[in-house]
DNA sequence: ATCTTTATTGGAAACGTTTCCAATTTTTCT
DNA sequence: AGAAAAATTGGAAACGTTTCCAATAAAGAT
């Protein structure tokens, strides 16, 4: 570890104080032009930089944004971060990150770590905005933040989808494809306000076009018994037609475990998923679901602190309708017994009673 | 900004010296009874907390760990950061994450931002192992470090594919199902040492089995245009059956542009990807790849680095022959005209002739 | 009781910066 | 040339820690 080079270092190769090449480097103050070029030769000879630890000390700020996220996995979280990303290294800013992994608890040790490090605001997607103590005592400490994925109360900054709008979305694209009986299906349910969102906002949906209420298929920490989960699921209520994936991965999951129960998707059983991943567009049918911009989300909410920080104007964050569109793909099936001509792909060209399904 | 308390607060309180505090607190030196008691009191009446700042700069270590990858929008890095996080959660450290962009230019700067940070470790994956002026500041400076997706000298460590083998086992897989002329699909392949050791690899793979040279497509920045890229391909060598795609994401790209040019994969074009990435898994058809562990390799490069830092035993990361695994898919068929009974996908039930390919 | 030994405590220096302030030098003005 | 103004410079304090060291207090041995 060739220790390296400190300010002092460099006073001394340049034969000064430590105070002139302090405002020499940072162009604070004034300088006459030969101290300026003994400072800079002896900068190069040294290869010296300043170490931000001590800058962050002695200034009580830094530039470091924390941010903390569920998992890195799910390429929503990992491309909101690169659209973060894109946004910090414009700015100067580096990138401090945290996976709670999808535990609450880990949330508030996460901002204790991130505050210890003098981070300069935060990012954050936690599991439960309305009782996170770790966005509790942010705002205590009156840290600039941005909620990503969340919705902030009013006087707080947050980027996020209108998980309630969108969810009732899917819920009039089961209508409008002649759906009355759904389920739900989500990981984590009771972790996550997201999930418990979006059941809310489809069973307000599906409620205000007249269709049944929406049964809930909750599966736990991974994926692991989703078929058999399916299997019961179905046999308990035969006459289900669709299914709203809280995410797109479980989509993509429950569609798979679909297969393996020799069930057609979508003549046998529709899927809806949420987040539009870009997958969903190359996968055969290709899922139907809500889209959004993970990117531009990420993006938006690195600009939200950036500004907090530096007191200038806070980015709006886009109209709750504006957060999302729905996708049609072909995992969702019109169910009419009419052939159709409108485009929509018709479920059952031939005769079939959707009460009578496969056995399973 | 309510200020956060200091040592000094808590000894003030406590009506003590900060050495005491200091002492109580870390478990270092001697403490009465009394005194432990009256600080620990100090400590939770003030919330307090150290700060990581003022200890990095006094003892000169962190416990911050950076990572440089190309993007967080590919999953193999986004999987194998997780894998680390995971790795560094466990000991106590951070991820100081940068994304380079695939822009070898701005290696270098992170490489210095990590080191202006303190970081104790660095975990970076380069564009040129070989010629990287990041690797080298970094190991001019002897920090412990590890490399990720590249391979390294003897005496350095790295947790990687055996970019070549594995490529070698793709010509193997086309030579098996009876490809003979294939091409190679790489993103920016100049700039990347792994495009080219693939490259390198399935040629010499495919001179090894006697088939052709394969043919070099190589697309610019982003997806743009690759349909358009993929016709002329094709049309100046209407002759091959086989396309090795440098990555998954390529691949499953190369397989939607195939659709576009109304071409069958695989019964017109087979197409072979690398890395393994899930949702080949959940396409159709699946994706043939070298299916490889980005968790586990981020998750070695973490705990090599770690090792590294306090000296201990670093672990052994796989022999090259481990770090991969061909992966049969539906993307890959086999070329011979008789019906195949091994289970072989065949493109050819019907009489075809390969060399009149659909005009596109 | 007195003298060692041991345990407990706090002051101060150091880590690498920035910035205030006073001291010095240079420039400008009469 | 002399005085006033402006520019240049460096010393020192401060940021929040840890740790060395000396000082004090407690305990043990005679």
């Amino acid at each position: 570890m060739s220790n390296a080079a400190t300010i002092k270092d460099v006073a001394l190769k340049a034969g000064c104080g430590v105070a002139t090449v302090s405002r020499v480097l940072n162009n604070t103050g004034s300088a006459s032009t030969k101290m300026r070029e003994r400072v800079s030769a002896a900068v190069k000879e040294l290869d010296f930089q300043f170490s931000e630890v001590g800058r962050s000390l002695q200034s009580s700020k830094s530039n470091t944004i924390g941010f903390i996220v569920p998992s890195l996995a799910n390429p929503v979280y990992a491309d909101a971060l690169q659209g973060a990303q894109d946004v910090l290294t414009l700015s100067g800013y580096q990138m401090l990150l945290i996976c709670t992994n999808y535990s609450p608890k880990s949330e508030l040790n996460a901002v204790r770590t991130l505050i210890s490090k003098n981070v300069a605001g935060i990012v954050l997607t936690v599991s439960d905005a309305e009782c996170s103590e770790g966005l509790s005592l942010i705002r205590k400490r009156h840290l600039p933040h941005c909620l990503l994925y969340n919705t902030a109360e009013d006087n707080y900054e947050s980027w996020s989808v209108d998980d309630k709008a969108a969810a009732k979305r899917v819920a009039y694209a089961f209508s409008e494809y002649s759906h009355e009986e759904t389920g739900f299906l989500a990981l984590n349910f009771y972790k996550s306000d997201r999930a418990r969102q979006r059941y809310e906002g489809f069973c307000a949906g599906c409620k205000e076009k007249g269709m049944k209420e929406p049964k809930l298929l909750e599966i736990g920490e991974d994926f692991e018994g989703l078929t058999e989960s399916l299997k019961n699921f179905l046999r308990k209520y035969p006459t289900i037609t669709g299914i709203f994936a809280s995410n797109d991965f479980l989509a993509l999951a429950i569609i798979r475990s679909a297969r393996k129960l020799a069930l057609h998707v979508p003549r046998d059983l529709s899927i809806i998923g949420f987040d539009g991943i870009e997958v969903g567009l190359m996968v055969e049918p290709s899922l139907a679901t809500i889209s959004t911009e993970p990117k531009i989300l990420g993006a938006g909410a690195g600009r939200t602190v950036l500004s907090l920080i530096d007191n200038t104007a806070v980015p709006r964050s886009p109209s709750a309708d504006q957060t999302f569109n729905f996708r049609a793909g072909g995992s969702l099936a019109y169910l009419g017994a009419e052939s159709s001509d409108d485009g929509k792909i018709n479920a059952f060209p031939s005769s079939f009673d959707p009460t009578t399904r496969k056995k399973i």
